[in-house]
RNA sequence: GGGUCGGUGGCAGAGUGGUCAAAUGCAUCAGACUGUAAAUCUGACGCCGCAAGGCUUCGGGGGUUCGACUCCCUCCCGGCCCA
């Protein structure tokens, strides 16, 4: 059994950094940590895409700094909830998976939260499934559920409101999903949840149940949104969502592309540098002299160093100076084999470089291929035995060694 | 059950007989620029084609018409109001 660390300092940051908000509040939360007891608290993650992104990593990472002051984690994995879907933050009604899709982009999740969270080893996060007691609840006992809630309740939710003003539908089955989540919280006895500011009315509904239940205090911790001062926020709508699975390149690649504004609150919230550490950034970027990139470049080192290193971190700084700032061909280029008098374009599609025809002549016309730094003009340039050994490049990420077979 | 409005490209959302492969915004892609793969600017953005042009697409099916996203019939789905 882990000793649990009752630290004040090391509490109080585990209880202040990036953090929006602690229900009921932070004394209570902070005195039974404080007095020593361990405390069971878990964070769920719904398994719609193969891939966790960066908004599951401050969860994630939050988790990992319980973990590190002793207590009992869970990393639950919400492969019955996802097939509801959560209305949060979406206009439309998601449309419903299979458990096969599921269970499939559950796969990787271990693998992916590894870098902030420990699986194995002293005291080991333990991965939990929804569906494990979700599948098992008999209507009878769904209707016992319901019966904590109002409906009045339940359209109260911003979303809901929302959608009723844009005449969007609502339907019976979104409502059951704080319901389902709720009860989460009772099935594993938990004494804190954590997630992401959006999720409070969902972790509310199981604080809900599990004093109706449980009669248990069960306190909720919400995280600040990964934003920046305009609360632009980090994710796939804004075209610079990261993804746990990415490449170390490709996740450099993808925090360099965050706007100025994110990177203090990213090194808050997405690596574990002290807090010291961290005010230093933030007067930093205030300071002219200093060129916001250059703290940008060490977040995104900071960032794939977690996830997969510090090798890998460095082999992904020199790929971004080498092939952005200073437009070089990259150290390693695959090789792709090309038989002479295939086209260019047809080439491009083998090789996934273009999703259609048109669209890699759409990238030769507007001067984006090229060979050996030589712009290629002609759509219908084709394989020839001098090309052998070249370098082709296609935008400005994807460069292949071409063989001429 | 009745009335009424609606279902359009990855998303949001215009478009009401030819000028529509379909405005605009977001996302995406390419280029320029830069302090970055940021911001900004320019261009592209269904598929095939060097091109001319062709093909497929506006909830499903059928019809009217020289011609339909636009009109008619029918079916499916949704919002709102009434019951």
């Amino acid at each position: 059994m882990a000793q649990v660390i009752t630290d004040e300092k090391m509490v109080d940051e585990v209880l202040e950094r990036g953090v929006e908000q602690i229900f009921p509040d932070k004394k209570t939360l902070k005195e039974k940590m404080m007095s020593g007891e361990r405390i069971r608290l878990y964070c769920g993650y719904d398994p719609t895409a193969p891939s966790l992104h960066i908004g599951n990593a401050v969860t994630i990472n939050k988790l990992s700094q319980f973990q590190k002051l002793g207590h009992e984690v869970i990393f639950l994995i919400g492969d019955f909830t996802c097939m509801i879907g959560d209305p949060t933050d979406k206009l439309a009604t998601r449309k419903k998976m299979t458990r096969e899709e599921i269970l499939e982009n559950a796969k990787g999740y271990q693998k992916q939260a590894e870098g902030y969270l420990k699986f194995d080893g002293e005291n080991p996060a333990q991965i939990m499934y929804n569906s494990e007691w979700n599948d098992k609840l008999t209507f009878k006992e769904l209707i016992e559920l319901s019966s904590n809630f109002t409906v009045g309740q339940m359209i109260q939710r911003d979303m809901f409101q929302k959608r009723m003003a844009e005449e969007k539908p609502i339907y019976l089955h979104e409502f059951l999903y704080p319901l389902t989540q709720g009860y989460d919280s009772v099935a594993m006895n938990v004494d804190l949840e954590i997630g992401g500011n959006d999720q409070m009315f969902n972790m509310l509904a199981g604080r809900t149940l599990q004093k109706n239940i449980n009669n248990k205090e069960k306190f909720v911790l919400t995280l600040k949104l990964l934003a920046d001062e305009t609360g632009k926020k980090m994710g796939k709508s804004e075209g610079n969502a990261v993804f746990l699975d990415q490449t170390p390149q490709d996740m450099y690649g993808a925090v360099m592309s965050w706007t100025d504004g994110t990177i203090a609150v990213g090194f808050e919230m997405a690596t574990n540098i002290s807090m010291k550490e961290v005010k230093e950034i933030e007067e930093a970027l205030k300071d002219e002299k200093n060129n916001p990139r250059d703290l940008k470049m060490k977040l995104a080192y900071e960032m794939v160093k977690i996830n997969y290193g510090e090798e890998a971190a460095n082999l992904a700084q020199d790929n971004f100076i080498r092939t952005v700032q200073k437009k070089e061909v990259p150290d390693e280029v695959a090789s792709i084999e090309a038989s002479i008098e295939t086209s260019i374009v047809e080439l491009m599609m083998k090789e996934g470089l273009a999703g259609s025809n048109s669209e890699a002549k759409r990238k030769i016309e507007q001067g984006g291929v090229s060979l050996n730094g030589e712009i290629i003009k002609d759509i219908q340039t084709k394989i020839s035995k001098e090309m052998n050994g070249k370098i082709l490049k296609v935008g400005k990420r994807e460069f292949r060694k071409i063989v001429v077979e």
